[in-house]
RNA sequence: GGGCGCGUAGCUCAGUGGGAGAGCGCUGCCUUCACACGGCAGAGGCCGGAGGUUCGAAACCUCCCGCGCCCACCA
């Protein structure tokens, strides 16, 4: 009873005999590779591009929700490309190549600029394709042909092109503002690059004495001691009247020979401690702001590495935390000090190195982002882009509404330069060339700026670059076809850094929102739902997994817990639990296989044909498949994979085939033949609806199946099940009785234990009158009710 | 301080007005002709708490408790 379709399967599923077999094969079909002028409605999604400096992880992983999205697209006829590509990653890399350069006793410095930029991309060259060789195992099918990198010369020519346009447009500008500033990468950061940790730090208050030599003083408190020695004067509300007599009057600076101006400003809370503040116009934003309202000096008393300047008298040259303390001790020794206690507040902190941001005031270049923004609100409230989960919506109007301008240059090397000049006179010269003169005064000397840009500024153009966009008005026949893109599918801790960026400039240069769905998957966590960290011993490298249970089984456990912006747990145990899925299918198939007797998958016979069973199953794949075209409308992985996952179990495995096997076992070839028509049909749609979700074992049963050689005859290749029959409730009905019936006999260990009352109908269900083992005799025993 | 989300079986979660469910784990039985990576039968839950709406609430409303995340320039 071998088929010989069949015989070269063995009884467990193994991963390894076919996963890159397959993959390869289809890499040389060219089925992954799209044209704009291929048939079918445009389906583009561009992978958010993973950084070179890394090693594949399991947030990488989550890319098969993209891979699904493309896969069930080309299957529905749509024109699909999904376009793969890497970040440069600026700080990030650069952190990378200056640890490697560490370990061998040198700093960028040591190698100079050009020296260092070239290793850099040496590192690049080396490590960087191998992430795209790891997604390659996870089975992505991804447009190779298509590949990108935001620091290549097409991105390049398109970053100065929109960089100079946003300056002519007087939207870039250059600023001496007060910046986040992290001592420890040396460079500035933007807003959001700023973590906010609560923190138990120290409030002190302390006195400054009259100037005028008069008794008292006034009383400030700060968390910052430090910075006293940056003060330029003393804020109070206007309408407190405990301080009227004061304002006006000065204060004398204990350490620094300054008189401080008493001033009246609105943001001064009378509430909070004294109803006094010390203003440091040079190392607080609020501080700054009411600087600028009375014209104060700002006087930078911390230096970039986050040592006290000269400006800071005899603490100059300390650091930063020494000088804090010092200075308390200073106060103390002068008998200014009031108070000192535990304080609970946020200290901003730099998400990369941890470090405590430190305000500075620099010359940066800035994007204003109002004019920017509002487009995209425009855009979210007209409908153009729909988010999943809708709930996240609200989360991109409020944080467009709330936008402060942009600071994009870094002080570090690995990155687009700037495109900016000084002539020795400081005259800024913006242009898309190095420019032979200065713009202002005509001198010749010009000097480029040292600074390069953050690395969103080019990642936020990766929807338009990635299709050949290089300056504004240029078309091409791909962004004519593929934007904006379909999906713009990532993590939701990426939405400000990257999603709402991309919305912004694409429709300030494009017009048209990048991407009209912004898809957001979760976190991926521990199988306890604790987040995934090194330190807690509970992170799980994808690779590992692959090796062990194949890329399926990882996808599979992924997509069974992912539906639009939930959390994703993984354990060992859920990649292993989708693997025994994984073998229960291809067992299944495999015994189809061994009865279907050369039987391709066909039309299913007339209905006049069909036995019950044969009703039901088709009965419930039509559900199924309505259940599973649902869940698609939002991809919805999570739910779409119960419901296969049942079906296919629950349904086809434990009672259809078991059924089957009463036909197929017997001898009534007739029936045996429609049996057979219904299973390969049965199989055939189940496969292809597994297909974009676990790709490989899908492909490789299809095959056996139907006899497909591979190449461009494969599964990923073929068109999505359409309805056979419809759902029928009678059918579902008659064959819920039999269902009942077989667990209520089973039940029982022996017809002694079965209540007289029960005893009847069972024994006719046996036909025996004795203990039934085996499922497929019962059913087909209860096949002549 | 503002916003969002979540508390359902030991664990992870689905269910959102009328039978309390799934996977894993657990208990028992079974090598039976696709699969022991399996089959079958089970145990296990005042659905976070208190009020309210309703004929009826795990679900809707209010408050409370606990957890998580995002945003935020009160020293």
């Amino acid at each position: 009873m071998t088929d010989s379709a069949s015989a070269g399967l063995p009884t467990a599923y193994d991963p390894d005999a076919v996963e890159q077999r397959i993959y390869a094969d289809w890499e040389s079909s060219g089925l992954f590779h799209a044209e704009p002028d291929d048939p079918g409605e445009p389906f583009a999604i561009v992978l958010p591009p993973p950084n070179v400096t890394g090693a594949l992880h399991i947030g990488h992983a989550l890319y098969n929700t993209e891979d699904a999205m493309v896969r069930h697209a080309r299957m529905t006829g749509r024109n699909a490309v999904w376009v793969p590509g890497m970040d440069h990653a600026g700080i990030s890399t650069q952190t990378v190549v200056e640890k490697q350069l560490a370990a061998e006793g040198l700093t960028r410095h040591d190698l100079g600029r050009e020296a260092f930029v070239d290793r850099v991309w040496e590192w690049v060259d080396e490590y960087g394709g191998q992430i795209l060789n790891q997604l390659r195992r996870l089975g992505f099918s991804l447009d190779w042909e298509r590949e990108a990198f935001t620091f290549d010369e097409p991105r390049s020519r398109a970053v100065t092109e929109v960089f100079v346009t946003l300056h002519e447009q007087g939207l870039l500008y250059r600023g001496n503002r007060l910046i986040n500033w992290c001592p420890q990468c040396m460079t500035a950061l933007s807003d959001i690059e700023v973590d906010h940790a609560e923190t138990t730090g120290t409030l002190t208050t302390f006195v400054y004495p009259w100037a005028d030599g008069s008794d008292g003083g006034i009383e400030v408190a700060t968390t910052r001691p430090e910075t006293m020695l940056g003060d330029t004067a003393i804020a109070v509300h206007p309408d407190d009247e405990r301080f009227a007599g004061a304002i006006g009057r000065t204060v004398a600076h204990p350490f620094l020979d300054r008189e401080l101006p008493v001033v009246a400003d609105d943001y001064v809370d009378p509430e909070f401690g004294s109803g006094a503040v010390k203003i440091t116009p040079a190392h607080d934003p609020n501080d700054h702001e009411i600087g600028r309202r009375h014209d104060l000096d700002s006087i930078t008393v911390i230096t970039p590495t986050a040592s006290m300047a000269e400006t800071a008298g005899p603490f100059a040259g300390m650091d930063r935390f020494e000088a804090r303390e010092a200075v308390v001790a200073a106060l103390d020794e002068a008998g200014l000090l009031v108070d000192r206690r535990d304080y609970l507040h946020q200290v901003g902190t730099c998400s990369r190195t941890g470090d405590v941001v430190e305000p500075l005031l620099s010359d940066q270049w800035f994007l204003q982002v109002r004019p920017l923004a509002d487009k995209a609100l425009d855009a979210v409230a007209a409908g153009d882009t729909r988010v999943l989960p809708p709930r996240l919506e609200k989360f991109f109007v409020d944080w467009l509404e709330n936008l402060h301008d942009w600071c994009v240059s870094r002080q570090i090397w690995w990155g687009h330069r700037i495109p900016a000049w000084y002539c020795p006179d400081d005259h800024v010269t913006v242009a898309r060339t190095t420019p032979t003169t200065c713009t202002a005064c005509r001198a010749t000397d010009l000097r480029q700026d040292d600074d390069v840009l953050d690395t969103w500024f080019s990642s936020q153009l990766w929807p338009f670059t990635v299709f050949g966009w290089e300056q504004p008005g240029d078309t091409t026949p791909e962004l004519e076809t593929w934007y904006p893109n379909t999906v713009m599918e990532t993590g939701y801790d990426i939405n400000t850094f990257w999603v709402s960026r991309m919305l912004q400039i694409g429709l300030w240069f494009l017009d048209e929102v990048p991407f009209t769905t912004i898809w957001n998957h979760g976190l991926v966590r521990d199988g306890q739902g604790k987040k995934m960290s090194k330190s807690f011993g509970n992170v799980i490298d994808p690779l590992e997994f692959i090796e062990s249970h194949g890329a399926d089984a990882l996808r599979l456990a992924l997509f069974q817990h992912c539906s639009p912006g939930t959390d994703v747990p993984l354990s060992p145990d859920w990649v292993e639990g989708a693997r025994r899925f994984l073998n229960k299918l291809f067992n299944a198939t495999r015994f189809a296989l061994q009865t279907l007797d050369g039987t391709r998958p066909g039309d299913v016979p007339p209905a006049t044909e069909l036995g019950l069973a044969d009703r039901w199953i088709l009965s419930r794949l039509e559900a199924t498949r309505a259940e599973v075209d649902t869940h698609y409308e939002t991809w919805d992985f999570a739910r779409m994979s119960a419901a296969l996952y049942h079906f296919t179990w629950d349904e086809l495995a434990d009672w259809y085939l078991e059924a089957a096997k009463v036909v197929l076992y017997g001898d009534d070839e007739a029936a045996k033949a429609t049996t057979r028509a219904v299973l390969a049909r049965v199989l055939d749609d189940v496969l292809r609806m597994w297909h974009p979700l676990i790709p490989f074992v899908t492909e490789e049963l299809w095959r056996h199946l139907t006899g497909a050689p591979g190449g461009t005859t494969s599964l990923m290749a073929q068109d999505w099940p359409t309805a056979v029959t419809t759902p029928d409730a009678d059918v579902e009905a008659d064959f819920a009785v039999i269902m009942d019936l077989v667990t209520e006999v089973r039940r029982f260990r022996s017809l002694n234990d079965v209540p007289p009352s029960r005893r009847f109908p069972l024994v006719v269900a046996s036909r025996r009158g004795d203990l039934l083992t085996t499922q497929a005799e019962l059913v087909m025993a209860l096949a002549g009710l």
